[in-house]
DNA sequence: ACTTTATGCGTTTTT
DNA sequence: CGCATAAAGT
C-alpha cells in the first residue's frame, strides 16, 4: 500500500484518504487539488474498492484523462475501469445504456452548435409567420439553453428575456422552442444540454435505473465543482444519493463559467445540502512564486469571501510581476515576442511559455506576429476539431455507411454536390424513402436521378465509394481506409474545386489526420461516431508534448493548467474585463477570471495593456489600462512605458476611417493569409 | 423554384 | 474571416 502522507501534504493526504461520508475539498488555485484527486482515487483502489465503482466527474475530457493516467501510474491499469468523464459523456453513457426506458434510441446522435443552428433555423422558418421580425436563432438558442440548464420552464425564461430583447412572443417562443424538441426527436438526435436534461429525467422519473445506478456508485468524485450547473449538480446528487460518499472538489475564486448556466451556490451551499459534510481546505500554493500570488490575491482582495481562505506562498518572492503599457495591439505584439526571447534566453523552453486572453480575436496581433518570427506555437483554437467543416463533411459520409437512415448526415453530403442545395437534398431524402440503400449498387446510384443532373456524375463516385467502403467494414479494414477512399472518390476533388489551395491543404491534412486517428483508435467506429461531437480538439490532436511549441490560449480553455512564464494581453478596459460582460453586470465573474490567469504562473507573470485600440474600420481610438491594473498595489508590480515604436504616425485623438488607407477591404486582406481564430 | 454569388455587417468565454 | 440577406443566374 502506498504510503500517502509521505506524497501528501497533511490536508492533502487528509482528503485522499478521508473515511465516508460527504466531504467538500476547498482547493485554492495552486494548491494540488489534481494530485489530490489523483491520489483519492489511487487510495480507493488501493483499499479494495471495485474501480467499477467509482465515479469521476471532469469539466473537461483532458481532466479526465490526466487523472487516470496519473492514477493508473500508482495503482496500475485497473484504474482504467473506474468512470470517469465530463458530465457530457457519462451522461452520453448512461443514456445509450438506459436511454430506451425514456424513448431514447441507443444510437442517437451528439449535435454541435453547428447542427443546433441549422435546425433552429428551419424550425423558426417552418413556425414563424415573420421570421425576419423573431429573435436571431443565437439568441433562441440560448434562452432555451438557459431554460435546460437552470431547470426552468422556457416560456418563463422567454419572458425574462422580452425585457431586454425585440422580437420575443411568448407563445410563438415556446412553439418555436417546441417544435425544435420535436425535431430533434424526430431526427433521433440530442444536443448538448439534452445530454443532461435528458439523463436527469431518467434519474428522476425510472426509479429502477435510479436505483441501479445509484446502488452502483459507492464513492462519486466531482472536480470543478464551482462550476456546475443546477443540472449537474442535481444529476450528482441523485447519483451520490446511494451511498453518501460524495467528494466535491473547487474553489469559489475560480468560478468562471455562469454564463454557461454555472452556479457558484453549488459549492457555498454544499455543506447545507448534504449533512454532516467534511471540509477541507487546501492553502498551500506549490506552482507560484510568492510575487505572483501577492498579486493574485490583490485581485480578490475585494471579493465577497464565504470561505475563509488563507493562500499560503511555498515559494520565495521570485521576480516581481511585470506591467508592459503599451501603444496598441501592433506594439503589445511586438512586446510579447521580446518578452519570449527574453525567456528563451533565460533557458526557458517554447513550451514553458503562454500567452492568455480574454477572447481568442484579441490573439490576432500576437499570432501574427508569433508566426512571422517564425516561433512554433499551439493555438487552441476557437472551433475545435470535430466543429470544422470539412471533418464534419467526412464524418457525414461515414456515418451513413452506418447508419443509413440517418437524414442529417445525408442532407449534408449531398450538398457537397453542385446544384444541390438545401431543398433539393431534402427532396432527394423524401424520394428514395428516408433511407439510403447501400447494398445494391444500382439502387444508390438512382439516388443520383433524384437529384440536378449537375450533380450525378460526382454522386456516382460518391457511390462507389460507399459500396467499397461497406467492403471494408465487412472486412474489418482499418476504418480510415474509407475516408481515404472517399478522399479518392470525391472530397479531394471537391476541396481543391472548392477553396484556394493553401487552405485545401490544411483541410486535407486535417482529413488524413482523422484518417490516421480514426484508424489507431481502439474503440468501434460507431462509438468514434457517435462521440464525436464530444471530443475537443485536445483530444485528437494529442497534444503531444515532445513538441517544444509557446501555447496560445483564451484563459477558459487554460483553466487547470501552469506555465512557468504567462503572458496576458490586452489588459485595457473594454477588452478585459470584457465591455459586454461589464456593461450585464458581471464584473465579478471577469475578476475571477483574471484571478485564473494570474495564477497559471509559476515563474515570470507580464501583463501588458496598449494605449489605443484600432477599429474594425482601420481608424484608432484611446483606451484605458484596465481597471485590474489600475487596482493593483504598485509595491507588487514593475511597470514600465513602451514608447511608440512608430511615433511618426500622429497618434494622439481619432483618426477617421480613411487614415492609412485601411478600408475594409484591405484590412481584411491583411490577415488573410493567417489562419483566424473566429469561431463559426 | 432553387442555387449560387455579391455585399455589408459584426465578434466573450464552451461541454 | 463567417453569416445574413439581397440579387442574379440556372
Amino acid at each position: 500500500m502506498t504510503d500517502y502522507s509521505k506524497l501528501l501534504n497533511p490536508e492533502q493526504c487528509a482528503a485522499a484518504t478521508a473515511g465516508d461520508g460527504p466531504l467538500l475539498v476547498l482547493a485554492a488555485a495552486g494548491t494540488g487539488k489534481t494530485r489530490t484527486l489523483v491520489y483519492r482515487l489511487s487510495y480507493l483502489i488501493e483499499k479494495g474498492v471495485d474501480p467499477s465503482r467509482i465515479i469521476l466527474l471532469t469539466f473537461t475530457n483532458r481532466a479526465a484523462q490526466e487523472m487516470l493516467d496519473r492514477a493508473r501510474k500508482v495503482v496500475g491499469e485497473v484504474a482504467n475501469l473506474a468512470w470517469s468523464g465530463t458530465f457530457h459523456s457519462i451522461c452520453a453513457r448512461f443514456l445509450r445504456k438506459w436511454g430506451s426506458a425514456i424513448g431514447i434510441k441507443p444510437s442517437f446522435k451528439i449535435i454541435d452548435e453547428d447542427d443546433q443552428k441549422k435546425l433552429i433555423a428551419e424550425v423558426i422558418k417552418s413556425n414563424v409567420a415573420k421570421p425576419g421580425d423573431f429573435v436571431k436563432k443565437e439568441i433562441a438558442l440560448k434562452i432555451i439553453s438557459e431554460a435546460a440548464n437552470d431547470m426552468l420552464d422556457v416560456g418563463r425564461v422567454a419572458d425574462r428575456w422580452m425585457t431586454k430583447t425585440a422580437g420575443i412572443d411568448h407563445d410563438e417562443f415556446v412553439k418555436v422552442a417546441n417544435a425544435y424538441s420535436v425535431r430533434k426527436s424526430e431526427l433521433g438526435v440530442l444536443d448538448f444540454d439534452d445530454l443532461l436534461v435528458a439523463c436527469h429525467k431518467l434519474l428522476k422519473e425510472k426509479e429502477h435505473i435510479r436505483k441501479i445506478i445509484a446502488d452502483n456508485f459507492l464513492y462519486v468524485l466531482v472536480d470543478e465543482y464551482q462550476d456546475t450547473n443546477a443540472l449537474q449538480a442535481e444529476i450528482t446528487d441523485i447519483i451520490a444519493a446511494g451511498h453518501r460518499n460524495i467528494m466535491a472538489v473547487g474553489d469559489d475564486f475560480q468560478c468562471i463559467y455562469t454564463w454557461r448556466g454555472a452556479r457558484i451556490e453549488n459549492i457555498l451551499d454544499f455543506p447545507d445540502r448534504w449533512e454532516k459534510c467534511a471540509i477541507i481546505k487546501l492553502e498551500r500554493n506549490y506552482r507560484s512564486r510568492a510575487g505572483i500570488l501577492d498579486v493574485a490575491n490583490s485581485v480578490m482582495r475585494d471579493a465577497p469571501v464565504r470561505f475563509e481562505k488563507h493562500l499560503k506562498a511555498m515559494l520565495s518572492a521570485g521576480d516581481k510581476p511585470r506591467i508592459y503599457r503599451v501603444q496598441d495591439g501592433k506594439d503589445q505584439a511586438q512586446q510579447v515576442l521580446k518578452l519570449i526571447n527574453e525567456a528563451r534566453a533565460c533557458g526557458y523552453a517554447n513550451r514553458d511559455i503562454a500567452i492568455l486572453y480574454r477572447s481568442h480575436f484579441q490573439s490576432i496581433d500576437v499570432e501574427k506576429a508569433v508566426s512571422t518570427a517564425k516561433i512554433p506555437y499551439r493555438l487552441t483554437s476557437g472551433i475545435g476539431f470535430f466543429e470544422k467543416q470539412h471533418v464534419k463533411d467526412v464524418l457525414a459520409f461515414m456515418r451513413l455507411i452506418i447508419h443509413p437512415d440517418d437524414e442529417l448526415s445525408f442532407l449534408r453530403l449531398v450538398q457537397l454536390l453542385n446544384g444541390v442545395g438545401e431543398a433539393g437534398a431534402k427532396k432527394a431524402w423524401a424520394k428514395i424513402g428516408r433511407r439510403l440503400e447501400l447494398n445494391s449498387q444500382s439502387s444508390l446510384l438512382e439516388v443520383g436521378d433524384f437529384l440536378n443532373a449537375k450533380a450525378r456524375p460526382a454522386w456516382k463516385n460518391i457511390a462507389e465509394a460507399f459500396s467499397r467502403g461497406l467492403k471494408h467494414i465487412e472486412e474489418d479494414d482499418p476504418a480510415g481506409q474509407i475516408i481515404l477512399d472517399f478522399l479518392d472518390a470525391f472530397y479531394e476533388q471537391y476541396l481543391h474545386l472548392e477553396w484556394e489551395s493553401e487552405e485545401a491543404q490544411d483541410r486535407l491534412a486535417d482529413i488524413k489526420e482523422l484518417a490516421s486517428d480514426i484508424s489507431d483508435e481502439t474503440m468501434s467506429l460507431d462509438d468514434y461516431l457517435e462521440n464525436a461531437a464530444l471530443m475537443t480538439n485536445l483530444d485528437i490532436r494529442k497534444n503531444d508534448p515532445s513538441l517544444d511549441r509557446i501555447t496560445l490560449s483564451t484563459i477558459h480553455q487554460a483553466k487547470g493548467m501552469e506555465w512557468p512564464c504567462v503572458i496576458i494581453p490586452w489588459l485595457s478596459e473594454g477588452m478585459f474585463p470584457s465591455a459586454k460582460a461589464e456593461d450585464e453586470g458581471r464584473l465579478d465573474e471577469e475578476r475571477r477570471l483574471f484571478y485564473v490567469a494570474v495564477t497559471r504562473a509559476k515563474e515570470r507573470l507580464s501583463m501588458l495593456s496598449a494605449r489605443m485600440r484600432r477599429m474594425p474600420e482601420g481608424g484608432e481610438f484611446p483606451v484605458e489600462a484596465s481597471k485590474f491594473l489600475k487596482e493593483m498595489p504598485k509595491n507588487l508590480v514593475n511597470i514600465f512605458q513602451i514608447a511608440s515604436s512608430r511615433s511618426f504616425y500622429p497618434n494622439s485623438g481619432f483618426s477617421r476611417s480613411s487614415h492609412g488607407g485601411y478600408n475594409n477591404s484591405s484590412y481584411n486582406k491583411g490577415y488573410g493569409n493567417f489562419k483566424t481564430t473566429w469561431r463559426r
